[in-house]
RNA sequence: GGGGAGUUAGUUCAGCUGGUUAGAACGCCGGCCUGUCACGUCGGAGGUCAGGGGUUCAAGUCCCCUACUCCUCGCCA
């Protein structure tokens, strides 16, 4: 009986542990079974673990007994043996007639195996809805339905076991320097702005609701306020806006907070524990301090506050350029943009050289071809040198989907002629030149332009930027390639100007501090509010806003003027931040904080395909777990319950 | 809310201009095999072509609708 077996018998090693300095001792495995090889005499097994697999063998003479019960064995039945440990050595092969080695070099544990002596088997498996390997492909929706056997994937293993190191590394670290782990609660009062809240209606108090929290952002200014100057969570947070790659609607932060710090503060102690992160996972010393960048030097350049710094092609802003040589210019579209206070930017790819291809990318492309075209004669195509007309044109559909009218180009000949430029069949030579002059292109270059709302032309240049550089091989499709390109980004401006309601909105959250230089803005003779910017800060890792935070507004009489800014009255105040505001008036320290997005870490650090591979039961873009069903329906009397009436719309 | 890609055997895919009994690989089942390691070999089973509607003598293939999955813009301070 397997309880017998598993009541007397304990496991000794894990099946990734056994190395050739363990040969001649009698072992037990417990396991899954991945494979089996039954060579009607001898029948050889992987047993897997979360650890790694060891080969275990059946042989007749052993055991005639485990040898006629290996011959039932199926893929994932669940089995322990008993057994000895034997070097692989060199082995006689029928197929090559001659003795070779035994070592398995693709194992860890492939020194060895072990002989059987005693099986057991615990459970049986159903043949499971797709093949736990790696080479074996199957679509994520399958995945998710059957997450739980996905989750026995040795990928999808290694990313949260390193998540679990990240967990441990996070805890010591924060621990060490002085910080306390805190809770906050989940369920709270749901307060207007900001991303859309998970509501839970309230059963005890009738009609009302709670919103789950979509981060611990007041509570942990509370925090400071009670005096405990340094704070620290790795904490859930639920959001309920659409899905992306790197978004999920309940998703984990390492959400800090701290007393009398000034940004730098704040950088350093971030610095510190990505620096403790890389080194536990990667034993990577990543270089500290990481550089800063200003928010609009990196909208000008990069086109948003998350640059991928692995790669050049920085963007160039034209707008003077275009304003001096006015209508007379002779490209009309631009100067209509200008008219309209849009944004005009143009970008140069130039032909990329042999050595600047991402090696990751040209390994990989090479793996892939040899593995559809098996014929070793077969030769590689070579990465990418510039785009062709097809490049372009595929190029310009995907901007297009974008919203964006075209595609504006300009390619630069040997002679200095443009071609294949018809926005500039008009101009004026001064300004194309000018324009070679700003944007810095050779001969041989391409510069591409993107003109219009000055948001949607950000948004297409900076998405643009990052399809042409995967294109053109310079970064991987995904995963970091090797490069870490840590950064800060800094000080925004405090408000937005809100083109629907014409006003001026808080940009990141009304408790952000201005910058000390920027506070004349504020007051009513200077009043500018497009000139005030605030310590505010994001920590951009290759491309990804891994976290961000800011220096808070302690100080009332400050909060007041930015309140007056924002046109919210004293009591518009009072009614969404009461306690907040409250709190403030008792004796605040000056505070600030950060939160890094623990997944998106997870993510970037394995270098996995999507945030759904760090997270073990992840939601799909729809927000559904296809393994429960969730969300689901409930009956009439729970809703009753909740004093909730459920209208969906009649399906058609 | 908008744009794009997709849905064919248990799984991953192919299926041309609409035309015979919808194929392959892996997996699965059975036989053989004492050195394999993605074992080999011989044989076998396995399909509501996502669902619905339409065009047609004839639809996996063309058209429309719906559902689901993925990517993306908006959205996510």
């Amino acid at each position: 009986m397997a309880t017998e077996f598993i009541s007397k018998v304990k496991r000794t090693h894990s099946c990734g542990a056994l190395r050739s300095s363990d040969i001649g001792k009698q072992i037990v495995l417990f396991g899954w079974v991945q494979n089996r090889r039954d060579h009607g005499g001898l029948i050889f097994i992987d047993l897997r673990d979360r650890e790694g697999l060891t080969q275990i063998v059946f042989d007749p003479g052993i055991s005639k007994d485990a040898h006629g019960k290996a011959e039932l064995l199926r893929s994932e039945w669940v089995i322990g043996i008993r057994g000895e440990v034997r070097s692989r050595g060199m082995q006689w092969s029928k197929k090559d007639n001659k003795e070779v080695s035994g070592t398995n070099t693709k194992l860890a544990t492939g020194e060895i195996e072990v002989y059987v002596s005693e099986v057991e088997v615990f459970n049986r498996a159903e043949t499971p809805p797709f093949e736990i390997s790696e080479h074996v492909t199957t679509s994520e929706e399958k995945r998710l339905e059957h997450r739980f056997l996905d989750l026995r994937r040795p990928h999808l293993q290694k990313t949260l076991i390193t998540r679990s190191k990240m967990n441990a590394a996070t805890r010591a670290y924060f621990h060490t320097h002085g910080f306390l782990e805190l809770e906050t609660p989940f369920m709270g009062r749901y307060t207007p702005g900001g991303a859309r809240n998970f509501l839970v209606p309230s059963r005890l108090n009738a009609g009302k609701f709670y919103a789950l929290a979509e981060s611990p952002q007041l509570y942990k200014q509370l925090f400071m306020v009670a005096g405990f100057d340094r704070y620290f969570q790795i904490v859930k947070c639920f959001r309920d806006e659409d899905l992306r790659l790197d978004r999920q609607p309940e998703f984990t932060q390492i959400d800090v907070e701290m007393s009398f710090v000034s940004q730098e503060d704040i950088f350093e102690t971030i610095e510190g524990l990505l620096k403790a992160l890389w080194k536990e996972v990667h034993g990577l010393d990543i270089p500290t301090p990481f550089p800063r960048m200003n928010f609009d030097e990196s909208m000008a350049k990069y086109g948003n506050d998350k640059p991928d710094l692995r790669f050049g092609m920085p963007h160039v802003v034209l707008n003077d350029l275009i304003a001096k040589f006015g209508a007379e210019g002779g490209v009309g579209p631009m100067w209509e943009t200008l008219q309209a206070k849009g944004l005009i930017k143009a970008m140069v790819v130039s032909p990329v050289t042999a050595g600047q291809h991402d090696p990751t990318v040209v390994k990989a492309k090479e793996e892939a071809f040899r593995l559809a075209n098996p014929n070793p004669n077969a030769k590689v195509p070579p990465p990418p040198h510039e785009l062709s007309r097809k490049d372009i044109d595929e190029t310009e559909a995907w901007v297009k989907g974008m919203g964006a009218g075209g595609l504006a180009r300009a390619k630069i000949a040997e002679n200095g002629d443009w071609t294949q430029a018809p926005l500039f069949k008009t101009a004026k030579p001064e300004l194309k030149q000018a324009i070679i002059e700003a944007t810095g292109a050779k001969p041989g270059d391409l510069i591409l332009f993107q003109f219009g709302s000055t948001a949607k032309v950000h948004t297409i240049m900076a998405n643009l930027r990052v399809y042409l550089a995967k294109k053109l091989w310079l970064i991987p499709e995904y995963g970091s390639g090797g490069k870490w390109n840590f950064l800060w980004v800094v000080n925004p401006p405090l408000f937005e100007y809100d083109e629907e309601t014409k006003t001026w909105a808080a940009a990141h959250h009304a408790f952000t501090r201005p910058m000390d230089e920027c506070l004349k803005y504020l007051e009513p003779e200077t009043f500018d509010p497009e000139k005030v910017y605030c310590y505010r800060y994001d920590v951009v890792l290759n491309g990804f806003e891994i976290g961000g935070g800011s220096i808070r507004l302690h100080d009332p009489v400050v909060q007041a003027k930015v309140f007056r800014a924002l046109g919210i009255s004293d009591e518009d105040a009072r009614s969404k931040f009461g306690f907040l505001l409250d709190a403030l008036k008792f004796g605040a320290p000056p505070h600030g904080g950060i939160a890094l997005g623990m997944d998106r870490l997870a993510f970037l650090i394995t270098g996995t395909e999507s945030l759904r591979d760090v997270i073990p039961f992840p939601k799909t873009q729809k927000g559904t777990d296809l393994m429960t069903g969730a969300p689901g329906e409930v009956d009439e009397r729970q809703l009753k319950e909740l004093y909730v009436k459920s209208t969906p719309p009649a399906k058609p």
